[in-house]
RNA sequence: CGCGGAGUGGAGCAGUUGGUAGCUCGUCGGGCUCAUAACCCGGAGGCCGUGGGUUCAAGUCCCACCUCCGCAA
């Protein structure tokens, strides 16, 4: 059971080493994209190219489904960043119950944006845990952990990319943990780090606030990047922020100035006292699409001077 | 039939009430400087997305189509 890009992985690991897989299970597709197209998930597109049957309940709740998974008779259930919460009947079905790939190093960053908040949190490590699941929001008793480092630039989509490969071996591995009789389980209380939450993120989240150091904005807008990206505006237009760096100090000015524009991108002031500096490199403007900050200052989206941010 | 923006020399853009196409950058050649994303001079490079239509005349108006993108979900 998974949904995104992400669960792909897990999915190709599985099925290239052979396990029968009776089902794979995510979510309807859903309308997407301009004109409202229906849109299938990937997950769904990499099954069916594969001949593996799909199933897109809309809902799990009302037990519809339930005879479903009986049919089905899975002896192990994997889940992975699926999107909905599974009821009690389908946790406690299978033999060897459902094991859950997630995407940080428990007890840290539970939810559903685990990946996202620890690279705005600047974190320079996480990792991927598997975990038998439980009734809980990601609570389960740990099984097998694996760390993943996370580079001083590094953004969303090539982490995601690398943890993706990180969530395909850690499958493999418990698996092969599960068939040898070696599984290991720690109750997520034993850890010495206390549980934290990675809330979904939402649009309040993408704003950014000059007043932050450059350090912090850098972290956010790599941590959106490429989707759903950092905003701000410039001369009253949505401007998004693909990628940036931290650029030093300055004089203080008020934060949100565009202190320089020019070949090397837009330097802007940042920070509670303005002295701060981050560098944007490439931008989308409003309309237009991913172009750097150099071409945007060319084509006089934004000059020396002018305050983003509205 | 969700809303909207855009397709103009390599890049980002401007093109007024329709009348032989411009800007910034890059590029090429030359010059200047100890030196610089420096500066100066000069050059190359555009069937203005495609197909129709209106007009004496269309990048500029009308119609259709293609492609790309943002928002929203």
């Amino acid at each position: 059971m998974g949904t995104p890009e992400f669960a792909v992985e897990p999915l190709r690991a599985l099925y290239a080493s052979g396990e029968e897989i009776a089902a794979v299970v995510t979510q309807t597709d859903k309308p997407s994209g301009r004109g409202h197209r229906m849109t299938p998930p990937p997950v769904k597109v990499y099954a069916e190219a594969r001949g593996i049957p799909v199933y897109q309940p809309a809902t799990l709740r009302d037990g519809s489904f339930q005879p479903v998974i009986e049919e089905l008779a899975p002896e192990l259930v994997v889940v992975s960043a699926y999107g909905k919460i599974l009821p009690h009947g389908i946790i406690a079905y299978p033999k060897y119950g459902c094991i859950n790939i997630h995407g940080s190093l428990l007890p840290e960053y539970r939810g559903a944006a685990p990946i996202q908040r620890a690279l705005i949190d600047g974190r320079r490590t996480t990792g991927i845990t598997s975990m038998l699941m439980d009734d809980g929001l990601d609570t389960g008793d740990m099984l097998i952990r694996h760390e993943v480092g996370i580079g001083p630039d590094e953004d969303f989509g090539s982490l995601c990319a690398r943890m993706a490969e990180a969530g395909a071996m850690v499958v493999i591995e418990t698996l092969e943990a599960l068939k040898a009789g070696t599984l290991k389980r720690t109750p997520q209380s034993e850890s010495d780090i206390a549980p934290t939450y990675a809330a979904k993120i939402v649009k309040e989240d993408c704003v950014m606030d000059f007043s932050l150091p450059a350090q912090k904005l850098h972290d956010l807008i790599r941590g959106l990047s490429p989707s759903p990206l950092a905003r701000t505006s410039a001369r009253g237009k949505l401007l998004k922020v693909v990628s940036s760096a931290v650029a030093g100090d300055g004089e203080p000015v008020k934060p949100g100035t565009a202190v320089r524009a020019g070949g090397d991108g837009i330097t802007v002031a940042c920070g509670a006292g303005g002295n701060g500096r981050l560098r944007l490199l490439s931008v989308i403007p409003e309309g237009r699409g991913c172009m750097s900050a150099a071409d945007f200052v060319r084509g006089r989206g934004v000059s020396e001077g002018d305050v983003l941010g509205r």
